[in-house]
DNA sequence: CAGCTCATTTATAACGTTACAACAAAAATT
DNA sequence: AATTTTTGTTGTAACGTTATAAATGAGCTG
């Protein structure tokens, strides 16, 4: 039980000082707290010589500012939360989205927090108490739903927020989507270059309005290049994964079976991948397979498929620029992004 | 430029109230501030009946104390960072990690702070600045090293902890990790059972502790079982698929060709599988192959594989146990946490 | 009943910041 | 030269909480 071993040991020098404030800045620079306050957040009033030497004591004496007063003082909590959806999230989302959002935060002083999804209550129960209790000055969240109750109620409070995915209100908001329509439109293009004429879309349900322009661009797609389409019911962000595959074996048994797959992220072309070769189908052979694709681990699938690529970084990144802009009160246009596949396609493998 | 749909609308009678804090509770049930802080913390020298009728009247009023005021108070911040890996991480690991974190947290009051890792800077960086300007009640990360500088700078100074992975140190820390012996032992074992000769150990580098722990299970399983074993060099977390791949057809190139895989990770299992596949080798046929599971895609892995599981949610669950521990000042016994591997087999599929 | 202890409660100050009103001195106006 | 205006700076108060010291009063002791 060396608990001893826990205990900090004799701080060195630097420590040991005490943590620089506004006071000590303004008594080695002989001026009073508020000017100092003043000089480093930039106001008009402080003269500009006042503002260099001011600037240079508190980089001397390595003045941060304490972020429990500032908050305290205005209320501002320089920090932003991210609903975390606590169901199963099989591939990189999380992880390359919150890495994207870093990057894009970086040096801003806002700092990511990890909201869950109350699991069973109401989620705008997380909401509404971040809101009451000024716990982040705003809120990020994904699988925006056509007519979603987060954004509703984040719109008729003015708080501020990003979403990722958009909404069918009339009234805008910022978000930052990625344009499905187009995806989809690329893979059933491309699937009926190869000859398929029966294209089956494995993608959630239809309550996202992502799944929404899925269908759109699909039909579209479909009509313009003259092939059949399914969709079949029953797959969702949430199913199991033995759900979606006795879904696709279903429609395989039925008597007119697809020959293109197009899957909606990488989760969904590996159950199809299984369901497909447990068929005994082949893609590249009897049938074809294209799948959005955000991480590289995509091109060891075997067989190859093809990939339309979402850089889930770049999706990151431009929500937090978006959410920068939402809090400086920027025009809408400069809050709604609209992220385009990458590149027309590429061949993975 | 409909930006006025964005202004909030006519507040709620609930909304416009005064928003609760210890004087209004104070006023209401005739109690001086102080007073009131005390029985809502439950200190001994508050009666009884004071405090019954403090809980009530906050209760009705809906208070929830001011974070910032008591972090500017106390010097405790009730946040926990975590360090998040912002190297590519295909899987579901941070995703699946931060629901368990979030869960064992929950009702504590605690948040989870994402901070990136300084990419290209030193890495102790980030944990300095958390310390130095107190960011943070306790520190999590993963990845851990056999002599990890992040666990020395953070013993030395006495600063809360919890590693996942252990170290080699000599001074013991709080830490959560998966027995990777076992789990190791557990797949070479099934695979001489299976007939396998030669097994290759698909895994990351030994700078990693769990590494070290693999290799080490590894031998003694080989010995035991009489088995020859071959751990490629140049297989890491943050390797390239690619590279990985062309590791393993050099190995395969070679006179001694492995016949049994142990892959630790399902990215590392789906590389692996495509490499065999490549080389027109099939795992049940040719070779075998168990990998170590954290989600359910690799049931979809086609050939199908062995898995051995590990619950990265309980993982997160017990680290967020062993942080509360280690801020309440419990015995390191109660915060050094090794999770077994979930049931010897489950075949997928 | 004075003196003392103990159990409760209260007043005050402080954490570090920013908003606000006030001020002094220099510059511009009359 | 007296005034207003402008420029730059300062002092005070407050955000909501908790730590510390002080105060109150009841109960007990001698």
């Amino acid at each position: 039980m060396p608990r001893k071993n826990l205990v900090s040991k004799e701080e060195n020098a630097a420590d040991v000082l005490p943590r620089p404030t506004l006071r000590t800045v303004a008594a080695e620079a002989g001026l009073a707290v508020t000017t100092v306050s003043r000089a480093l957040a930039d106001d008009p009033r402080i003269a500009e010589a006042t503002r260099k030497r001011v600037t240079e004591v508190a980089n001397r004496q390595g003045y941060v500012p304490n972020r429990a007063a500032q908050r305290l003082r205005t209320g501002r909590t320089k920090v932003i939360s991210l609903l975390l959806n606590t169901r199963h999230e099989y591939l990189s989302f999380t992880s390359e989205f919150l890495a994207g959002m870093s990057e894009g935060l970086q040096g801003t002083g806002y700092a990511i927090n990890i909201t869950a999804d109350s699991l069973g209550g109401d989620r705008l129960d997380v909401i509404r108490q971040i809101r009451r209790h000024s716990l982040a000055d705003a809120i990020v969240f994904t699988r925006t739903e056509c007519f979603d109750d987060r954004v509703r109620y984040l719109l008729e409070h003015g708080f501020p927020f990003v979403s990722h995915g958009r909404t069918d209100f009339t009234t805008p908001h910022p978000f930052v989507d990625f344009d499905n329509e187009a995806f989809v439109r690329q893979a059933i293009e491309r699937l009926v270059q190869k000859g398929r004429q029966h294209i089956c879309i494995v993608m959630p349900n239809e309550r996202y309005t992502f799944g929404q322009h899925l269908r759109f661009g699909a039909r579209q797609a479909a009509i313009s290049c003259g092939a059949q389409l399914t969709i079949p019911e029953g797959v969702d962000l949430d199913s199991e994964p033995d759900e979606i595959a006795a879904t696709l074996r279903a429609l395989h048994a039925g008597p007119d079976a697809p020959d293109g797959y197009v899957c909606v992220g990488e989760v969904m072309a590996l159950i199809t991948l299984a369901g497909l070769n447990d068929m005994g189908l082949t893609p590249g052979k009897e049938v074809d397979l294209v799948a959005k694709r955000a991480s590289p681990i995509s091109n060891h699938f075997r067989p190859r498929i093809e990939t339309v690529d979402e850089d889930l970084r770049a999706t990151g990144r431009a929500m937090a620029e978006v959410l920068l802009a939402r809090i400086d009160g920027r025009p809408m246009e400069e809050m709604q992004v609209l992220l385009k596949p990458n590149g027309p396609f590429s061949i993975s493998g």
